[in-house]
DNA sequence: ATAGGGTTAG
């Protein structure tokens, strides 16, 4: 019989025309092996005697090999024949149905096993549960399953598997714990399944009881389960379990080394995955395609153009090259090298087999290679070519900016429906947040279906940049509210945005202890962000505090903390931290050294900035940038030594722009020079019409120079520009909310007390021999008027307000949006002494911190 | 096999 199927398969079709051969049921399983499943059906069709059995075995081998459409066609010719089916038949059938998301046929299906009797069937049962997981939501399969008799761990199993597939990995955990309690024991299929949906919701809690289950269970060394512990502890982050696990297995298959190095991979330990990828070589295991998918991924990750360069080889020598997976492959890691053209190569090469896949991967290359134009380009060709665009496509795409417009993109993808994916949605918001525009950006979100962290963080992210603390911190609840985790970008985000100026102080507080109780606060973007927070907030110690204990640190992190003890007025600990940072020959950049020199101007280290500057440009090879130029001039002037301001001004290799002379503006108010102040405020004015900053601090020296005719033509110019005075806004957080006051402002409804206490404040002043700085008043008015107005600053209402809102001996804190005048300066320090209090004021340029009577300035700023 | 979010200066 054997021979006879042998010589079937080489010419089936006339053999079978011939052929009179009784079939016997197990012969088919042979008829299949050797002509293959289509042919077996074919030799069936035309064998003159057909029995039941030979049917249903024949639909048995449909199904193991896959062939759904085959196995219902032949179902459906059962029941013509009026053959009876058994259990097994059902149940391969559901399967084909399940595999074909086929749920009318299903039910048909279902139908016939209540008919035949069969439901009571455990087999039978389960596969119903299975299809209908597969074709249906997971309420359908539940309620099969519920009404089951008799329940075995397959049935169980598929449940489970339901659930997981479902996306309900919580549920499927639970079920798994449930079984145990009903005394059904798992099997290795159990584990596998119950592995993966903990994989899949990421958490490692349950994940290591249900390691020890495997244990009890027996399964300690069974290389199945075990694979399938060590994917779910390297997507948890437990990369060190993951190891444990793959050591102590006694026989490792190819699917084990791929998952360790795969785990590798994903952990961002790529070196670590080429170390495993050689013990593996010494092993002697062989490569297989998924690896080389893995491993080609880790060289674009590790930037290695010569290791995928040699992987490439390989694949030559294994006869994989037209694998479009590995190709694709190769084509991202070139592009990560910046090696465009050898990704291109790999892409015209694919001619015929280029799918949407292939195209994405193409343009993404571009966009990563800042070649924008090529990008948009082949995204147009692509269209062209008749391949459709698809959520990735569009995704990237829209990060193309400006070379695209949002809006076009935006048509189009409502067009095809995309704009409710999370992926393609998120992009989209990201692109108006790019664009400065928050209320589009809101209206997409709003839209999105199923929206996962990134896009909440997205959205989050937006208001944090656009300063709306209130709308970040409630997004940040809401996605709270709806159960979805917070990542350590989400932390990120919303740290930021507390570290704002209008936020309260407390709130960042909450998130940074929010972020302990989540484990993410070591993330190094949380730890940078907290870093930049307590900075930016005046708590520089614990601004400190969370540095000195972040496990790792990027450049962020030690920038943040150079400048903001810069800010705070501790230059000698800013360059510490510096020196610290060269000692350990870290990588610096730009910014590093605009907090160095800033740190130098704080406190009047003239040459040590000097020194600094020429060590970025000569040591590091930073070429400097106009914010360089503008620290240097700040440097100079703030010292006094305007000739040198102007000299580096002079020496620049561009032309000066509105900071440089803002900056140099600044200086001549301060030191009443008005020569160069005219010459700075003329630049500026001409460079920036519109900047309120510039008319104002040249009338300011107009007037303090009793220049009132030079200081009339300025505001004359500026009311025919229709130019407008920022005013000058306090604000103070008491009880954990925040009040801003105007200059003058008597709105707050405890205004009366507030002003009683100016009042109680001003005579205590003069006790103490204070005579008020006018030179600091604008209006052209008596002096008389001009100490008025000083006491109605707005940063002296606030502090007004704290004393009398909080207990004695509480520090106040005060952030201001323009600079502190002179005048308050040393108000503020009177303040500080008379009532016992530390006020820390935070202004445009730095903190001030007043105690016993003096600032932490050095009255330098 | 391809994708979307974050942190730094004045």
């Amino acid at each position: 019989m054997n021979l006879y199927f042998k010589t079937l398969s080489k010419q089936t079709k006339s053999l079978c025309r011939a052929c009179s051969v009784t079939f016997g049921s197990k012969d088919f399983s042979v008829a299949v092996e050797h002509c293959g499943s289509r042919n077996a059906h074919h030799l069936f069709e035309k064998s003159p005697r057909r029995d039941p059995l030979a049917y249903n075995n024949l639909l048995f081998e449909y199904s193991r090999n896959g062939l759904n459409h085959e196995a219902l066609t032949l179902f459906a010719g059962l029941g013509r024949y009026g053959f009876s089916v058994d259990g097994l038949t059902l149940s391969c059938t559901l399967k084909a149905c399940g595999c074909l998301f086929d749920q009318l046929s299903g039910k048909r299906v279902h139908c016939q096993c209540v008919k035949s009797g069969f439901l009571g069937d455990v087999s039978v049962g389960t596969s119903l549960v299975d299809m209908y997981m597969r074709t249906e939501g997971v309420r359908d399969g539940r309620k099969v399953f519920d009404e089951m008799r008799e329940k075995n761990v397959v049935s169980w199993t598929a449940l489970l598997a339901g659930y997981a597939q479902n996306g309900l990995h919580d549920s499927a955990v639970e079920l798994f714990f449930q079984m145990q309690v009903k005394g059904v024991k798992p099997n290795p299929l159990t584990f596998v399944t119950v592995i993966g949906a903990l994989a899949n919701r990421g958490v490692v809690e349950e994940g290591s009881q249900i390691h020890t289950t495997v244990i009890k269970s027996g399964y300690e060394s069974s290389t199945f389960v075990c694979n399938s512990l060590i994917t779910m502890y390297s997507k948890s982050g437990g990369i060190r379990d993951a190891r444990v696990v793959f050591d102590n297995l006694d026989s490792r298959d190819a699917v084990t080394w791929n998952s360790m190095i795969a785990g590798y991979v994903k952990n961002g330990l790529d070196l670590e995955a080429f170390r495993m990828f050689y013990l593996m070589n010494l092993a002697g295991e062989k490569l297989t395609q998924p690896l080389f998918v893995t491993l080609i991924k880790s060289c674009a990750n590790l930037k290695k153009l010569c290791f995928a360069r040699q992987l490439h080889c390989r694949v030559l020598r294994c006869g994989l090259e037209f694998d479009p997976n590995i190709r694709t492959a190769l084509m991202v890691a070139y592009g990560k090298c910046t090696e465009m053209d050898d990704a291109f190569k790999m892409f015209s090469m694919m001619q015929g087999v280029r799918n949407v896949v292939s195209w994405t991967a193409m343009i993404s290359g571009y966009l990563q290679n800042s070649a924008m134009e090529r990008a948009v380009n082949l995204f147009c060709q692509m269209s062209r070519e008749g391949v459709r665009p698809n959520d990735f496509t569009y995704s990237i795409i829209l990060t193309a900016q400006p070379s695209i417009s949002v809006l076009q993109v935006h048509a189009q993808v409502v067009k095809v429906n995309y704009d409710r994916s999370p992926t393609v949605g998120t992009a989209m918001l990201d692109a108006y947040i790019k664009t400065g525009n928050i209320k589009e950006a809101a209206k997409v979100f709003k839209l999105i279906d199923g929206k996962d962290i990134v896009t909440w963080s997205a959205m989050l992210a937006g208001y944090a940049q656009v300063g709306e603390i209130d709308g970040a911190v409630k997004i940040f609840l809401k996605l709270a509210k709806e159960g979805i985790r917070p990542n350590e970008f989400t932390f990120s985000s919303v740290i930021h945005a507390c570290a704002g100026p209008t936020a309260a102080a407390e709130q960042g507080k909450q998130f940074h202890t929010l972020s302990i109780k989540t484990r993410l606060n070591n993330a190094l973007c949380v730890s940078s962000a907290l870093v930049t927070m307590y900075a930016k907030r005046g708590n520089i110690e614990s601004a400190n505090e969370v540095f000195k204990r972040q496990w790792e640190r990027d450049l962020i992190s030690w920038n943040s903390m150079i400048s903001g003890f810069a800010q705070h007025g501790q230059g000698k600990k800013a360059l510490q931290i510096f020196e610290d940072m060269r000692r350990k020959q870290i990588k610096m950049d730009g910014i590093t050294f605009i907090g160095v020199i800033s740190a130098c101007t704080h406190v009047g280290l003239v040459d040590e900035g000097q020194r600094y500057f020429e060590m970025m440009v000569k040591d590091q090879h930073i070429s400097p940038k106009m914010e360089h130029y503008s620290c240097m001039v700040d440097l100079y002037s703030r010292a006094g030594k305007l000739e040198n301001a102007v000299d580096i001004i002079n020496g620049m290799p561009f032309p000066a722009g509105a900071a440089v002379w803002r900056t140099l503006l600044a200086a001549c108010h301060v030191r009443r020079n008005l020569e160069l102040g005219k010459f700075a405020g003329e630049k500026l004015i001409s460079l920036q019409p519109q900047d309120s900053a510039a008319y104002v601090l040249l009338s300011n020296i107009y007037a303090a120079a009793g220049n009132w005719q030079g200081r009339a033509v300025v505001r004359k110019l500026m009311d025919e520009r229709k130019v407008k005075k920022e005013a000058g806004y306090s604000w103070i957080e008491v009880k954990n909310k925040t009040y801003s006051f105007l200059a003058g402002d008597r709105s707050h409804p405890m205004a009366e007390h507030i002003y009683s206490k100016l009042e109680e404040l001003s005579f205590r002043l003069k006790d103490m021999g204070y005579q008020p700085d006018t030179n600091y008043v604008l209006h052209d008015v008596e002096d008389e008027h001009k100490a008025a107005i000083l006491s109605q600053h707005s940063e002296r209402i606030a502090i007004a307000f704290g004393l009398i809102s909080t207990p004695a001996g509480t520090p106040i804190q005060i952030v201001k949006n323009l600079r502190i005048c002179g005048d308050c300066h040393n108000v503020i320090k009177l303040i500080s002494l008379i009532k016992r209090r530390e006020i820390v004021v935070r202004d445009t340029n730095r903190f001030h911190h007043f105690k016993g009577g003096v600032c932490s300035c050095g009255d330098y700023w």
